[in-house]
DNA sequence: GCCTTATATTGATATGTATCGATATTGACT
DNA sequence: AGTCAATATCGATACATATCAATATAAGGC
């Protein structure tokens, strides 16, 4: 006698992939770093001195704000000489919309401080 | 004459690793699929519904669920001849906090509904 | 015991990517 | 013009990983 039947459920019909893709870019030790000091930083932040927070050479960084900037996350203003950083408008209901599908009733986008 | 000088800012001295790790779990459309089947059920899921939801042969979701269970977010329980997968109890705190740390005053822990 | 089913593990492979060195670009200053 | 400093791009490489085929493990029914 079988025990149980499998239960189907409900299938979810949403395309995850770029909502992975946004995971992706948080998903390297060094990038989140990069990302974490602009998010915390609450201001625009020269590259050289997120080259000072992470062990990597210019390049490096260079290419993972990049993939940070691709996803939406930041955004970048040239001053001068020096390049600037700063959070996107909406990385922060970026986040919040895609925490929210993935977690549903969780992380839902109510509960959640609006990005200012 | 020098327009700015870098703003060295506050360094973050925490360690990123495992909060990427996490993201990282969540990086791959397939196993963020699956994740999210898991979440949205908010009961134990079998695998051979898991490998339905996803254009994967069942060795690659095994793969999946692996790194999933890994760093948390899932567990297994074995009925038979099934093994039945479920949101681990601290799965919803574990990104919580993680969301907390890296987009700090928008993601905050007191705002988030607990997990039951 | 054997046979079937569900899941996990192993091994091979192909693709992705993090890193760096070298070079290019951009802008300020003389 | 030339030179220096900050950042970006390009090319190569080494490492990680997603995927599958084959096999192993586990459990139930005969």
């Amino acid at each position: 006698m079988k025990e149980t039947e499998c239960t189907p459920g409900k299938r979810l019909r949403r395309n995850f992939a770029t909502h992975a893709q946004l995971f992706k870019a948080l998903s390297d030790e060094h990038r989140l770093k990069i990302f974490a000091t602009i998010a915390h930083a609450g201001e625009e932040v020269c590259v050289c001195d997120l080259t000072d927070a992470v062990p990597l050479l210019q390049p490096t960084v260079s290419h993972h704000l990049r993939v940070l900037k691709e996803v939406g996350l930041i955004l970048s203003e040239r001053r001068g000489t020096w390049v600037y950083y700063q959070l996107a408008p909406g990385a922060m209901d970026l986040l919040a919309t895609t925490m929210g599908h993935v977690a549903p009733g969780i992380f839902s986008t109510k509960t959640l401080k609006k990005a200012g």
